[in-house]
DNA sequence: AATACCACTATCTTTTAGGATACTACTTAA
DNA sequence: TTAAGTAGTATCCTAAAAGATAGTGGTATT
């Protein structure tokens, strides 16, 4: 492989990281993929998040068309987010990435 | 899916992203998936990383038992970082990574 | 003998992520 | 009508990550 080639996907991994790396993004990005979820089921999904850091990302994964935020026009209080088509791409990789660090937690310990 | 189960994949996944996460550790990794590298080999290849921060991401990885430090008895210059075992089993993940972050790109860009 | 390369270490500074905490505007249920 | 929940904002602060830069002790090269 050419080193060109090798230089584009250091910067794909990099791009990648950027996307689910922190210490939240990828756990929300997981938690949604289970099903849409509300802003305050989200907070209590991740335990110890605070609202000023959700809000953040929630945005940040919005502008990377990752999750949509959706207002429910019968009543201003129903706002969910849930995964885009390209959001929902990245099930496989977290599901890989799970049972990944599920072996990982065994080799680290035993 | 059981609630308790979906808190400890959650886990898994900020496990991962710890592991992989950051600037540099996943760029490092893959890099080393195409073949062993020396210091400045890993430097050149990552482009613009301090030596302080290679040194450190290294001993992080090393910690981590995804990479061993390998010193050549024949001569002290001659040190090699390659992926252990258990390193080289993020090798798929690493290739998945790659492919969705190409793919990103054009979803975001085009 | 001088220069350049190797694999780092040390110090100092900046940047960024994210926590703590309090507050707001609105709505729904008791 | 009061209390509790929803979906956030605003401000301040701290810790960690990582850059900038210089230096070290060795080796190999010419």
């Amino acid at each position: 492989m050419k080193n060109k080639q090798k230089q584009i996907q250091l910067r794909d991994v990099q791009d990648v990281i950027d996307i689910i790396g922190g210490r939240w993004r990828g756990a929300i990005l997981a938690s949604l993929c289970d099903k849409e979820k509300r802003f305050n089921e989200l907070k209590r999904d991740l335990g110890s998040i605070t609202p000023r850091t959700l809000t953040k990302e929630l945005k940040y994964l919005e502008m990377n068309k990752l999750i949509i935020r959706e207002v429910d026009a019968s009543s201003v209080v129903t706002i969910v987010y849930r995964l885009t088509k390209h959001g929902k791409s990245l099930e496989p990789l977290i599901g890989q990435i799970v049972i990944w660090g599920q072996k990982h937690r065994k080799v680290v310990l035993g």
